[in-house]
DNA sequence: TTGATCATTCAAACAGTTTGAGTTAATCCC
DNA sequence: GGGATTAACTCAAACTGTTTGAATGATCAA
């Protein structure tokens, strides 16, 4: 955009804005990209982001492994890895998290002195709570605030959120919720989570347990959501037939070839997912529901076209701007990558930060 | 506070503060209330807000009814009236309105150029959705944008919310929700609705319509949550009994006399709300859920005593700071009072104002 | 009584904004 | 082809709201 435009668009006087840009180019956050003539006038001088104005460091913590994505200004990844842990004490944790950093740092040049902050994605709940201690969360973390922790380890700002807040967020910058800002998305991870989002703000909750989803009572059974749609759920299935899925190619397979046992599990799972989308639409009236997490991408899209959207919602609207229910990022990096996205997102949309 | 007191709190500078009571002084924001001692160094002179100050008009808009309210700047009433109408179109109300205004301008002197806005509250859900045309909603409003029509005709700041969310406000300014930041309010209506509060701000949905909890499906039944879990609910199943409760005071006389089938419509009410509790503690993890509407008191607190809350939830945690769920405001005025009380957390929580 | 502590004011400096006049480069239209 | 029109942009000055630093007032503690 040029200045004039920008000038409109903030409310601010184009003089403002040329003195903003002055600055933001002399730290090298924006980038000029030639002169546009749209009709008459002085034709505007464009500027952009500089992708390599700013960094990201995202990190997500699971009970068997370190994932670490970069990610620039652009939300372009420019290093991802991955590194198997058997022990997830903070301070293993924190030793490999550092190392992992300046792998990154030595990857990109030029991204050291230009860190935007570290995002982490962790198990939650945080807290004890009455749905703790069920096998996901990690051990010996009870007592430590995580942000503060690895704030002072990484010397960087930090954010600490859920793997379905941080998809929602990533889905936001690169994804189907770009231009959103109240939607929902519904992430398989283990179980099943849901990240929030109203007036392009994350609703985390009182203690950032919020999205617990598959934990409700699902009706009609004796059981939650998530002994119905879940990653966790289909494995049990398969296993109950001998079948052994641990990873997602596997389970891309056996959708491929039609297998009969992930077959059966799936129409019991679509009609869990219509109570969920019935649930969070009433709820939360959102602009979409997106579907994402660690599931095979066709699987994903089977849910979207297969899922018959309940006629009593909110959401159940004539003249509706997006599909209701669609699909997202899957795969297993999604909440690594939403883990760097929930600084580019904190940098980059307007908050007021409360003063500390 | 005294100025320097408030200084620290903001990260102003004592003189900021000092130009900035200036000016609030001046335009009779403020008061003063004498000095504190509370150790060495000068007392303090103290402020306060000035409770005339300001107002806040507050209109419910209902089938049968228009309820007005104003509000000082402290959330006192200054003015409650309700008017019966018979026809709900846009000229008759607006004109009904425009004349409940200016009785309460002539009621309090000095509140005519002090008007800080006025909140709308009427039946949702807005706009053309799944679950309009039950008999709640009104006709001839759907071509109407409510928040500009009466902006125009009352000449000042509008907000339009529904019951639910204006309750939520009128909680946090006297009631309950002091102080809270996170928190659900469920409120008996017709139906049922969920007041949403998420860092301060109310949780709206893309289009006006979140929190229409009533309307997800109840499991264990053929029907959804407000058809075991509204005043609706209970005014037909004591029907059904040739028992007519058309208002609160009658239901309240009938709890009070242990009326059989009101009592057997309880047991089932609580049932709806433990899992109501549990859908709104898993997905927004409230610091509280708060209790009220058009319900008798004494029935609120049997709700709050009697039902067993969920043990599976991210709320049930140890050291919980407040009571999970407690009753809040009750009465015929809640949500009109709710509607002035949006008005008055809109000026009073800072917020990022959208240029226009 | 004296010194320490804290709130407040005053004046000057500073930062970020708007305003108004002038410059540059494109399109429109005769 | 050339003047009129339009729009983006720059420069300088004014304005608004902030901080900084020095001075003053009122209270407590020793």
């Amino acid at each position: 955009m040029g200045r004039a435009e920008i000038g409109r668009a903030l409310s601010l006087s184009t003089q403002a804005v040329s003195n903003i840009i002055a600055e933001l180019s002399d730290d090298g956050l924006l980038i000029e990209r030639g002169h546009l003539a749209v009709g008459r006038g002085l034709p505007a001088k464009q500027y952009a982001l500089n992708p390599k104005g700013g960094y990201a460091f995202g990190i997500e913590i699971r009970p068997d492994a370190l994932l670490a994505a970069l990610l620039d200004m652009e939300g372009n990844p420019v290093m991802m890895k991955r590194v198997a842990m058997t022990k997830t004490d903070p301070e293993t944790i924190v030793v490999q998290i550092k190392s992992l950093y300046l792998e990154a740092l030595a990857d990109e040049a030029g991204a050291g002195g230009r860190m935007l902050g570290a995002g982490i994605v962790m198990p939650g709940p945080f807290g004890a709570t009455g749905i703790s201690g069920h096998g996901t969360d990690l051990a010996d973390w009870n007592d430590i605030d995580p942000a503060t922790y690895f704030s002072q380890a990484l010397d960087l700002p930090v954010e600490v959120s859920n793997d379905a807040n941080a998809a929602a967020m990533a889905e936001r910058l690169n994804g189907a919720a770009q231009g959103l800002s109240n939607y929902a998305y519904l992430y398989f991870g283990t179980g099943l989570g849901l990240g929030l989002v109203s007036d392009g703000a994350l609703v985390q909750g009182a203690f950032g347990n919020a999205g617990e989803i598959g934990h409700i009572p699902m009706p009609g059974i004796n059981g939650n959501l998530e002994s119905r749609l879940s990653r966790m759920s289909l494995q049990q299935h398969l296993s109950s037939a001998d079948k052994h899925a641990d990873d997602i190619d596997t389970l891309a397979m056996l959708f491929e070839s039609r297998d009969k046992d992930l077959h059966a599990w799936l129409k019991p799972a679509c009609e869990a997912l219509a109570y969920a989308v019935a649930v969070v639409e009433n709820l939360f009236d959102p602009e979409a529901i997106i579907l994402g997490g660690a599931m095979p991408d066709a699987l994903l899209e089977y849910f979207v076209d297969q899922t018959s959207l309940p006629d009593q919602s909110v959401s159940n609207r004539p003249n509706a701007q997006h599909p209701r229910l669609q699909s997202g990022a899957s795969g297993r990096m999604t909440a690594t990558l939403g883990a760097a996205a929930l600084v580019l997102n904190r940098t980059l949309s307007p908050h007021i930060a409360h003063a500390h």
